[in-house]
DNA sequence: CTAGTAAGTTAGATTAAACTAACAAAATAT
DNA sequence: ATATTTTGTTAGTTTAATCTAACTTACTAG
């Protein structure tokens, strides 16, 4: 039996080590704001209980059994996001806080009927993929718009990592997943760039902002 | 801050006082599932938290701050309940479990949302009234089915307490609340009566099953 | 290449929530 | 009225999850 605390820490090492292919017991620390120590024997236990590879001083890594009951929790929190925003009428940026606690949910029913009301999606209000129920996530090959190009036509895929503060920031600027973005100039001194989208001829974006935006060239 | 454990506990003294006004360690030991011991000390810490009325020896109580709580967390488990129901398409047999865990996610938009799209319900699926959100509950003056007489005509308004076993045989049954019965006759030797209802002329219901019908006499 | 800093680990303490064993009080039966 | 049983309480132990303090290893900047 995993509990939830320990859910967390496999969630927190498997989009950690999403990119990288590992992490450290600092940056989970940090990402759960849990002191080192407390990482460091919660690493042990889990490693104990053959859901994740420990070796001191040495990258944590998931073991595949750790990393497909990472997914299947992921899984949980992105189809209750989903589910929150499509049938329950919440806006993309309410949804986290309330699927960080679902995911914890035991109930296999309650997530398949979720799946089965939505119609099988596969992403989430934010574009990230939905694990399927094998814990197997999809790699799409989006691009960060901070990566393009003056003249690329892209359209945006995806917010990560979506912050609460972003996607209201996103909000008051109307840009939303699907939306149509040119690329007209990129200011070389803070690699802010201007896009125009919808009516929109001249809007500038921070790298900040561009640097958690996925987006798939069309052009 | 008032723990998932500590929530199941309130709960529990909340539901066991509803009709005696009192109840005692041992019997929330029994619904619980846990020894007396550790009731023991969790009621000493509920009442240091101004939840419980402690004293040795003597009956439990929930402080009117304790009684708010504990309806505002069935406030949410029946909500939930009904929601399921109502919205996601589960049997009446199949929400308690999933609602049990529900009950404790922290989001008050959450079962914000579920009212509103629910339409402000007053009852849950098993008749059960759902407090206001102000641990208000509304108390209906139903009787047990087991108290009426030969040539009473009822509908049933509620099942308490509602297991997931009496619910099926309820659905063997095709008894559902709203149905109308008509009392025929009154076995003195194990109570169980013979009802009509919808298409059915002659059914019977043992005591065990009549002691749990809540009805509304019609006549 | 060493000195200093950052990261990781070990040891030991704390709190919450459970348990068993033993004892005390209250209720019940003879 | 006393003996027995049930209920309630106290004391002490365990496990999970956190912390701080102190130490060790690894990385990094001169
Ligand atoms: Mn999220
Ligand atoms: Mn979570
Ligand atoms: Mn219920
Ligand atoms: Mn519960």
């Amino acid at each position: 039996m995993i509990s939830q605390t320990e859910e967390n820490y496999l969630k927190a090492l498997y989009n950690l080590t999403y990119l990288k292919g590992e992490a450290s017991v600092n940056e989970i620390s940090k990402r759960l704001e849990i002191k080192m120590p407390t990482v460091n024997s919660m690493m042990k236990k889990l490693s104990e209980k053959g859901l994740v590879h420990y070796e001191s001083y040495k990258p944590l890594k998931l073991t595949e059994e750790g990393k497909k009951e990472a997914a299947l929790i992921i899984r949980k929190h992105r189809l209750t996001e989903m589910y929150l925003v499509e049938k329950m009428g919440f806006a993309w940026d309410e949804v986290h806080q309330i699927a960080e606690q679902i995911e914890h949910i035991h109930s296999p029913e309650f997530f398949t009927k979720m799946d089965q009301l939505l119609g099988y999606p596969t992403v989430d209000p934010h574009g990230s993929p939905i694990p399927d129920h094998n814990g197997v996530m999809r790699s799409e090959n989006y691009v960060f718009l901070d990566t393009c190009e003056i003249g690329n036509v892209v359209t945006l895929m995806a917010v990560q990592p979506s912050s609460k503060e972003l996607l209201q920031y996103l909000n008051s600027k109307n840009l939303e997943l699907g939306t149509t973005l040119t690329i007209h100039s990129i200011e070389p001194f803070d690699r802010s760039i201007t896009v125009s989208y919808d009516k929109r001829s001249a809007e500038v974006l921070s790298s900040k902002v561009t640097a958690t935006l996925l987006v798939r060239p069309i052009s």
